[in-house]
DNA sequence: TTTAAAATTATCGTATACAATACTGAGGAA
DNA sequence: TTCCTCAGTATTGTATACGATAATTTTAAA
């Protein structure tokens, strides 16, 4: 939409997400227009092209009239994200197998790699945004543009719903599920590289406490341990 | 974004999609903002944030300072669309299968009966619409919502290949491909269910002349049979 | 006649102004 | 009190103004 801006526009598009993934944006939070003019220094026409971008990534939601808050996904639409990823990434890993060639690896090593220093270096927004743009690129290697960019979607909700549903206090952790499925990829075992895919998407969904009772705006929910205690008395 | 707007927006992306889908706008045809204002009566505000969407829907490109185009899809890229509808669709018909309701067939029966009046009273735009539709609607019968919404987008981008690849002349005609998947689906036969949805996309696919030059704005390959006709002389 | 460069025009990108809507709090009635 | 109503304020939604970039035409020279 704009020249330089494609630019500029993305960088703040990055900010404002990036703020979600570290949880100083949380579900639900208000995002003023004017305020967001002020941080970004630029007019409102810039913001509201973004928010617009953002809402369309149900990253925030847009209520008419009444302003853009940090999107607030149930249990069950994280769980409907999950799926819908392992159909898309599932089904592609056979075609990443095939077409995969060196410089591919190179490149998922690579972010693996600065994955793994950003855990270590506790930099939860960019561990978290590498971790996504593996997924991103295991399509890619497919050659797909198409559930690449599909994917850049879920991926973006998925993180979300990871700031908003991971065990409290949580610490991303190293593990190996993506170094191995790089060398999957890379040696083309598809049926390998499939099961490994499976169970590590399995493992993130699982991390999240969907069977939580939703930390909602419910009060008596919240408090449901005081409404007990009455009771007794 | 907008309140009474949220439908004023939705109507003038109709508007725009159905123009592309009856080939009043073809690919390449340049958007000039001021000319939308006046058509439909608003400001450059409202219809650069509707380019905007159907840019991220890939079904305008965003020149930066030069304005917009309807997009013009490669080959590969419809191929691309075809493959991930593919995954997608027929990833998710034994959900549809398992969650199909009585409702949801009816639902799904309207929008055949309805398209197949679209066909016969040649009303291209509502046809294609329709059928768009059908395969949307299937998502949400298989209670995934994020499958139904990147669904959606590709089959915005399916419905813009159809106006750029068709056999020229090729009039849509009623076929049974979709009301035996909704009797499939209805049924509960989930094998069947796919194996009529991957026919049905191969056949869609198919029909497109993927394989054709592009009609190219590569003169010499538009005039290579004069350049040969010169050679021989 | 053709080409190249400069001036002109048109269109896009951003900021801002104004209008419409929703939120907030004070005052009054039950 | 507690609830409701009605200012006043704040925030969003749309239109418009202005500056920047690209397209076009004109003009002049080869």
């Amino acid at each position: 939409m704009s020249g330089q801006s494609e630019t500029s526009d993305e960088w703040i598009y990055d900010q404002v997400f990036s703020a979600v993934l570290e949880q100083r944006l949380i579900p639900g939070a208000k995002l003023k227009e004017s305020e967001l003019c002020e941080i970004f220094g630029v007019s409102r026409t810039i913001i509201r092209r973004i928010l617009l971008r953002l809402s369309l990534d149900k990253v925030v939601e847009l209520r008419p009239n009444r302003g853009a808050v940090i999107a607030t996904p149930a249990a069950e639409d994280v769980r409907q994200i999950f799926a819908a990823r392992r159909l898309l990434e599932i089904g592609i890993i056979g075609d990443a197998c095939e077409f995969c060639i060196p410089e591919d690896t190179e490149t998922l090593k690579d972010i693996v790699v600065r994955e793994n220093a950003a855990i270590n270096s506790g930099d939860r927004s960019g561990a978290i945004r590498l971790a996504g743009e593996f997924h991103v690129r295991l399509a890619q290697v497919a050659r797909n543009r198409p559930i690449q960019d599909l994917l850049r979607q879920l991926v973006a909700q998925s993180s979300l719903a990871l700031a908003l549903y991971e065990s409290p206090g949580h610490l991303l952790c190293v593990d190996d599920d993506h170094i191995n499925i790089v060398n999957a990829v890379n040696a083309g075992e598809a049926d390998k590289s499939r099961d490994l895919m499976a169970l590590h998407l399995d493992k993130a969904e699982a991390e999240m406490k969907l069977d939580a009772p939703e930390s909602s705006d419910n009060l008596k929910a919240v408090f449901a341990d005081i409404i007990e205690a009455r009771k007794s008395a």
